[in-house]
DNA sequence: CTGTTAGCGCCTTCAT
DNA sequence: ATGAAGGCGCTAACAG
């Protein structure tokens, strides 16, 4: 540890770094230039004359150096990081998005920082909070409803952000997103085309899920414009998780509920695939008897039989258009759209 | 010597921050204390008086200051951060061990870095570099065979790493997992015992998944000692998604290949599924016609018709318990173990 | 193209 | 229980 050139202190010098005691003066002093050199060749390598970055090079590998970006976070006021902020990680359509946005924001040497609410507005702006006193360089979050004081932090902290899966007139700075409204209302249009009449919506519905809320909406919308008097169907549940087996307990609930339904729109393909397998358990015919749609065209839904009528969502896409707009806005060029739709696909299949 | 201050500003201050201008020495002036006594108050609320904490929290509303991690992250040498690295984040059981990771660092202050590596092990070192210029805490990684400098730069990091869902008699610190080579012997030794003697071993093999490769050499062990003098039929593909389409393919491919086949080991319910639904398209009666196994349990496995017989293993807790060792560590607290076996469980269903 | 200087915002150490 | 001093490792600003 060469670091011992200062006999006239009084007091040793503090020795608080427990690993990686090699900084940048370390590689400076082992190419012979100043810490300002190395800090310019890392960065920018066409900003130093050739033989110079060489030595440097040396250097960083002879010393084993890895730059600390905490330091050069505090000094430049870049973190070089985003923040992304999901319901859930698992059992998710979300990890798609996260992926896309990564596959993104890494080549460009940003980092991601990952949290989840599980659906807890309180926990969303808890983690926002604490996010926020990393000093990403922006925002990636799910959803376009916030409490007032996650809103405010948002706000506040000067950077991009970027909402999505969701639309809204009034984002907080960037939207990237479809209307689940608009993508309910295309399936009950279709459903009613094909003659059925006897909806009946079910889904899980967690008190911070603002997507199904919207997507109830758009059924009940739809259903009173096309069903003018009839009393529109919804069962749902709050507590269960998204597996396939909240779906057979929804497929029974609505049976028992509303054995007249005819056709049953479900909040995700999760949902609607236990449905369907329990229906071919239990010789109910999809879609004669009865008619399922999904949400979200996951992979199980065109291999399942009969094949699965849901809405496509280009989650991955929507992680990379996000990406895309917060590299924009981080690196100074300029962003045109605030509001990206990028829509969504009705796919008719089989059970319906 | 006191070094003399310069009361003689020639130049004007720098002034660089461009968000949050707030600090903590707002906070310390609008509560009346030093930023000594905030620090203190906003660490360990109990070391401060009654008085003043609420002083300072009042002051600390009043300015909305957040935080600053880099800058605490600096002076303390502790960045409160996790970087986790895993090969795919969409479509993959990994999700679910970074969701248990997640839940029980974020309780604890600590944060999550993710990064993916799409199995290829150049991206790899590229991340655990990248990631170790943010100086996190703990490292917890999927994967027990890293390339040279990947592992040298884990070491010395000086931190506390996990590898999981895997297991190695040389860990680079700590371990999570279970034997995949076992798991498949154990899946073979069943279908052996059921009558099965032609079994065909069926996955995607990318280069840098060696769970897949420990996969594929328990089937070859175990075929050697249930088949002795039989060749072992592998039928691989390798550039393929993880999606049932793919496990429709491969059973497609075994049937061309090996058509004396009677039962498939996949390395993935994903690939199991999409050809226990093939099969049922083709007319091929799983399990009379042909057995088929899974790996990893997924949501669906139970669901399917037949039911898919594969290996669970608790993705999840394999997260939380990594998340528990490397809490342990970093708080300096004793950890016994450092090797963990959470093992894996058989789980016989209507397809073989 | 390279060096010097000062400071980013916080925490550790020491003193009271 | 609180305050003063200094430095964590790096980079912006300015000079040459």
């Amino acid at each position: 540890m060469p670091r011992e050139s200062v006999p006239t202190k009084t007091r040793a010098p503090r020795r608080r770094s427990a690993t990686s005691a090699v900084t940048m003066a370390d590689v400076a002093a082992a190419a012979g230039v100043s810490t300002q050199t190395v800090s310019r060749a890392l960065r920018d390598p066409a900003s130093v004359s050739g033989e110079t970055l060489q030595r440097i090079e040396e250097a960083v590998r002879n010393t084993h150096y890895v730059q600390n970006f905490a330091a050069s976070h505090l000094a430049s006021n870049r973190s070089m990081t985003v923040a992304a902020i999901i319901p859930a990680i698992s059992t998710s359509i979300f990890a798609e998005t996260i992926q896309g946005l990564s596959d993104v924001l890494l080549p460009e040497g940003y980092q991601v920082f990952l949290g989840h609410t599980d659906y807890v507005a309180a926990r969303e702006e808890a983690l926002i909070r604490s996010l926020s006193g990393r000093r990403p360089d922006g925002f990636f979050i799910i959803g376009t409803q916030h409490t007032r004081d996650a809103t405010h932090i948002l706000k506040r902290a000067g950077v991009p952000v970027v909402e999505s899966w969701g639309l809204t007139s009034r984002p907080i700075d960037l939207v990237v997103g479809f209307s689940n409204h608009a993508a309910m209302k295309t399936v009950v249009n279709h459903l009613a085309d094909r003659g059925y009449h006897r909806l009946t919506f079910a889904g899980v519905m967690k008190p911070g899920d603002d997507r199904a809320k919207e997507r109830r909406k758009g059924f009940l919308d739809a259903h009173g414009e096309r069903f003018p008097g009839v009393e529109p169907q919804v069962v749902t549940v709050a507590s269960n998780s998204m597996i396939m087996a909240t779906g057979a307990e929804l497929l029974d609930l609505v049976r028992a509920t509303y054995p007249e339904t005819d056709a049953i729109v479900f909040t995700s393909d999760v949902l609607a695939s236990g449905a369907v397998l329990r229906c071919n358990d239990l010789g109910v015919r999809v879609p004669a008897d009865l008619a399922i749609t999904g949400f979200g065209n996951y992979d199980i839904a065109g291999h399942l039989r009969p094949s699965l009528t849901t809405v496509a969502i280009a989650s991955r896409r929507i992680g990379m258009l996000s990406a895309e707009l917060l590299l924009a806005r981080m690196q100074n060029k300029p962003v045109t759209e605030r509001v990206i739709d990028i829509g969504f696909e009705l796919l008719v299949r089989d059970s319906s």
